[in-house]
DNA sequence: CAGTATCCTTCCAGATACTG
DNA sequence: CAGTATCTGGAAGGATACTG
């Protein structure tokens, strides 16, 4: 147990005795998405300061949120537990709060992937798709990634889909501006930084089932 | 926006930019389940300090998550804005995985009202109770408070039921050990420190919807 | 690459005193 | 009652130099 606790028998004090301390849900968020190395950790979070992510992860290692596993011979990683992974309705939800009032992108802020998955992974699906059952690829920076919508049910996650209506290539600040409404789906059919296959009115079906803000309330 | 911010264009660091220091979350869980003045949660943010506590509501004031009510005339109140009421889902998100890792109380730990119902609410009622249609009713330290199954959802809140099928009085210390599976519902039953009104066999059925950890998984 | 070690700054806990 | 103001020790965070 941290030092500074709350001393309190609460499900979300003791939750936050864990959680609370600056970086560390960040960390996880990183992780939601497959292992990562050290290294990859440092560049997801930037700013982060390497004694402070060591001891994050020493941290949720010892509590078994994560554990150090072998990507490749020689190579190790952090991996979320199966601990780890219950924590993931939780990052969404937050993620869900923060989304309503991020705007549009500060200056100076940077984008990781990781983001843009928790952001995808935090759409609801609105009511009228309830009918729909298709795939939506993205290829944001060469890393693909897919969501899919079926029963008004949406399932994000990355790698890439198996039979996509559509497959979008960008860079992470277009897809961002695209994602915040900053650039319509029109728009995005025709920029240079993008490149679709698909037709443009099903980039505009995908852009309100992800309640991209331009169409959608 | 703090001082000290993530500076990342992400729905969860941004969330955290604004909730992520100490004592903000439990403030809003104080919240949560109505109007509170400022001595109230001081009582019920033990060691907090009327300094952090004024800070937070400051923020959360200015971030419009919480406004200031007159509760009669000449005294007033925190409440949640429809904002603030937006992260119910993540505090019972948070809660649920805080509740796992909970165990049994702690010495030294104190226990707020405020927790109790958290804790309710981030109950999950098992597939077998998909059928039933029922409230119940709790009496704890005097504040009514209760949860009704219905279709296999579960709504829980203050106040009292309209149709109770079961009415259980008792104390914080009581009602705690009864959640976390110490005291068992026919041992409660017969506790001079708990007054029920209900069969023992309704008792027993309450305590597994509610997923005290006697009876279930 | 994967961290430790170090130094410095900022934040927090706890106490107490004060104001309208 | 509902805060604000101030103080102090200690813990956490940030930046960077260093090591196996």
């Amino acid at each position: 147990m941290p030092v500074r606790s709350y001393r309190q028998h609460c499900p979300l004090a003791h939750a936050l005795d864990l959680l609370g301390e600056r970086w560390t849900l960040l960390v996880l968020r990183e992780l939601l998405h497959g292992p990562r190395r050290y290294s990859e950790l440092l560049e997801g979070l930037p700013s982060i300061g390497t004694n402070l992510l060591a001891a994050r992860l020493r941290l949720l290692v010892s509590e078994s949120l994560i554990e150090r596993v072998e990507l490749t011979p020689g190579i190790d990683a952090y991996s979320l537990t199966a601990n780890g992974r219950a924590l993931e309705d939780a990052l969404v939800a937050l993620a869900r709060f923060g989304a309503r009032r991020m705007g549009t992108r500060r200056g100076g802020s940077s984008i990781q992937l990781s983001s843009i998955l928790l952001a995808l992974k935090a759409a609801r699906a609105p009511d009228a798709s309830q009918d729909l059952d298709e795939e939506y690829q993205f290829e944001i920076d060469g890393a693909p990634l897919h969501a899919r919508i079926r029963g008004g049910v949406l399932h994000v996650d990355s790698g890439a889909a198996a039979f996509p209506v559509l497959v979008l290539r960008t860079d992470k600040e277009t897809f961002v501006s695209l994602m915040s409404g900053e650039l319509s789906p029109s728009a995005a059919a025709a920029s240079p930084a993008v490149d679709l296959a698909g037709a443009p009115a099903t980039l505009e079906r995908c852009a309100r089932v992800l309640g991209w803000s331009s169409g959608a309330s």
